[in-house]
DNA sequence: AAGTGGTCTAGACCACGTC
DNA sequence: ACGTGGTCTAGACCACTTT
């Protein structure tokens, strides 16, 4: 018992890529339904004469994908598109800008070694007057300024500013060129806000315009922060955008 | 050649996931840094004493965590922490208000059925004077207004409008409960913006008060629109936190 | 030619759920 | 007792990179 039509041994195409766009297939076209059950492994093997194995790395993509769910002893079954979540993911601003096809572009407002007061020392888990690093930069798309940036490093190594560094800026990597340790891990926390008088005017933007401010901690190994930022980006120009659920290639 | 003290082949714990640890430990501590190459799978299988299949296992876990990556001919690499992307990932308002400890709460403020004008048949998708059905819902964390709803859905179905909607309202089941079609995608787009007079009063802020504007579409298996939403949060009480880089639980 | 990762096979034993 | 998915083995051939 078996079926050449659908998997082709000989292909060049990998057979479990096959079987996974196959059953994908059967799911997206309505065949396959939310909470049914696919033919067991023994089933699509002998169906298809092909090995378990290759069927469950079919299954393992599918299930990868969100589409599929197994059960022990019991089976595996079509999933429901999960639609009330939501992921917002985003490059760092020079490539979403590239991305869109404009031209990014950044402007340093202020480079300098200062020594950390309270507030600073608290935020990068430091000693109050250790030697910091400050940067504040203005991102532009296509000659509009867009983001503002504020950001601290830790300044051990003495390291000298690099021109390379000032043209595709980003908070990493001004960690890891500055740091004595690699970064590793990094949190962002997204608020919105408006701006305030001095953002209004490097922005170039009425006071109180709405904005997205986002903090970001960069972290290294043994999770001392080595790096600390504040971004405001214009609510006007820039928007986040999220797709979920299957095939969602389609309708981008 | 084998090694015992780093693999249990006798205990419970897959023998793929135990060296799936201790590698993502090498890399943790250092040991292994980015750009070095792993042992080769031949090496690592002569070394446990265990099959070339199960330590690709332990590998392809390694690459979907995003720590390694492999070269055909080559090897496999340890790779850089991508810490330039955000991923923002929030659930639906109830599941992420009860996730803080707060209590979820929803009020129905409207619910009518309308035809649809212009501007609601061009973002429906469907012809002027469709029936279509209208929800406004006010979202509370802990008596608080934290953020105000407004949904659209086709209205083909006539189907009575449960109790069970007006509980724990998402605009997707929303959807799969007054449409012929399935929802299997949805687009959302966020923006920073301001409140209105109305949405002020709503949620109880001043006017101007920042907020997130998330505009959402829900499509069908045939990429037809069968609803469409717009939600308004408030900025200070509402953040989205996201976490990059290799193992992020310490930090959270 | 030798070494690497990518795919595939035909078995095996296990834990779990159902009958 | 039986069927299910989860793990594991000891081979095999392939395409690719390096020597």
């Amino acid at each position: 018992m078996q079926d050449e039509t659908i998997v082709d041994k000989s292909s060049i195409i990998p057979i479990y890529y096959q079987l996974f766009k196959y059953v994908e297939n059967q799911i997206r076209t309505g065949e396959l339904k939310p909470g049914d059950a696919l033919p067991t492994e023994m089933e699509l093997s002998e169906r298809f004469d092909i090995s378990r194995m290759t069927v469950r790395r079919a299954i393992l993509e599918l299930v990868t994908a969100g589409m599929v769910y197994t059960q022990k002893g019991k089976g595996t079954f079509v999933a429901k598109p999960r639609l009330d979540n939501v992921v917002f993911d985003l490059n760092n601003f020079y490539d979403e800008i590239r991305q869109k096809g404009m031209k990014p572009y950044s402007e340093l407002l202020e480079t300098k070694i200062i020594k950390a007061d309270e507030k600073l020392a608290k935020r990068l888990g430091i000693a109050v007057d250790t030697r910091c690093l400050l940067f504040r930069v203005v991102i532009f798309a296509d000659g509009e300024p867009l983001a503002y940036e504020t950001r601290y490093t830790v300044y051990t190594k003495s390291t000298p500013i690099l021109e390379s560094e000032l043209k595709d800026p980003s908070l990493s990597n001004l960690a890891a060129a500055h740091s004595d340790t690699v970064p590793t891990r990094s949190k962002k926390v997204l608020m919105a806000s408006h701006t305030i008088n001095e953002e209004s005017k490097v922005l170039g933007v009425k006071p109180g315009t709405p904005v997205f401010l986002m903090i970001q901690t960069i972290y290294d190994g043994d999770n001392h922060i080595i790096a600390w930022g504040k971004a405001i980006f214009r609510g006007d120009r820039y928007k986040l955008v999220s797709y979920e659920g299957w095939n969602t290639e389609d309708i981008k």
